[in-house]
DNA sequence: TCGTTTAGTCAACACTCGTTTACTTTTGTT
DNA sequence: AACAAAAGTAAACGAGTGTTGACTAAACGA
């Protein structure tokens, strides 16, 4: 038989599937909750995420095959919305002017728009399973990978050697990590913090850029 | 009565605050040993704390009122060697040949020779309880504080406001800290994975210091 | 030497946990 | 209309949990 509209219209009306991932989500959505306050991901119960999202225990196994799935399908939800971003974006073109502002503000402003997830990211950064950690891990590799490749179109940093891209990379990501994990733990109500932690973020890129600007790849093996 | 020989005779030998101090000490080696492996701080049981001590859940009272209480001893035996380590490194004088690499391997050094201490440390920094993070973030503060102390004494840094000082410091301790961070997912055994994370490190900490020098503070507020 | 602290044991309490099994009820297929 | 698939419920299991109270034995102070 055909596929067409039928399967199209089961997806978004009251299907079985369409049921199906409407608990997902629940579950989904009922960790990153639990996990807004001081808990850890490891520290969840199966009980306890499957009753936040109004579902017998058993029901659970319907969807993950344990609490380890879940984290999983987690990170993926997490870095889906970062990679949108990111896409945009490029999309967008680099901004030439401000540049440096304009994407500390962009990403910063990401972060604080989708602050479960990055809590959740940052959590388990260094804290989950191995399995999880190494999936993180590698999240944020991609990601520097992207930037450096996007570093290498700036006719200033012509001097970089494809490995010192990769490590001027790393610290600028470095600085938007470290600056995320400190908004984390800022009320969004407190603007003036928030303010102060944009402009040292953007300060220490600024740094950052200059140390580049001086930088000289052939005399990095010394 | 005097509290002479008798009091330090009591502190290296078989006396009750001897015995007590000792058992103090199992419980939080065995807290550390526990969170060599997955495990995060807050999915530990007391249970099997006092179980890897050798002692009954019951006497755990005697020493902590509980988990939380074990968290801060945790800290502040991790953050002890740290202290003792900078207070050495600063005795000793700052070399001003490679300095940066110095600096940088004296560090990654010390985390590799008390990394129980270390992950812990990593592991709890934003997953842990408010009242653990907060206390962990005291310490990396104090730490960077310190740092921009010392920074203030070099004349090439005349340029830096008190402020700048600091954010300077703070994007050094970030480039440690990542460090760090790597080198607790790395066996130890691997030394060429090893020698690759302290000259990585040591490269950014370059560029971070290039980037000094071409700083101008009166210009950081545009 | 004789009471008093005190580190530690033992047993019990009322829970919560992950997982499995047998079941109901709703949805999709032929 | 009849049958199959699947999402969800209900109940039970054995195991591990934090905390408490009564008790034991050893070190201490007078």
């Amino acid at each position: 038989m055909l596929e067409g509209d039928a399967t199209v219209a089961a997806e978004s009306d009251g299907g079985r599937d369409w049921r199906k991932r409407r608990t997902r989500r629940a579950l989904i959505n009922a960790a990153l909750a639990l996990l807004e306050g001081e808990r850890s991901f490891s520290s969840l119960s199966l009980r306890e995420v499957a009753r936040g999202a109004r579902i017998t225990p058993a029901a659970f196994y319907r969807h993950f095959s344990g609490m380890e799935e879940l984290g999983h399908a987690l990170i993926e939800d997490s870095f889906e919305s970062l990679h949108e971003m990111m896409r945009k974006a490029r999309a967008g073109g680099l901004p030439s002017t401000h540049m440096i502002r304009a994407s500390v503000t962009t990403f910063l402003d990401h972060v604080n728009a989708h602050r479960a997830h990055f809590r959740f990211i940052a959590k388990e950064r260094f804290s989950g399973s191995t399995a999880i950690r190494v999936a993180i891990r590698k999240e944020v590799r991609l990601w520097v990978g992207e930037l450096a490749v996007d570093l290498s179109r700036f006719p200033a940093l012509g001097k970089f050697s494809a490995e010192d891209l990769q490590m001027l990379a790393g610290l600028m990501v470095n600085v938007v990590i470290a600056a995320t994990e400190l908004l984390l733990d800022t009320p969004p109500k407190d603007k003036a913090a928030l303010v102060r932690i944009y402009r040292h973020a953007e300060k220490q890129m600024r740094l950052v850029m200059l140390g580049a600007g001086a930088w000289d790849s052939s005399r990095s093996g010394d």
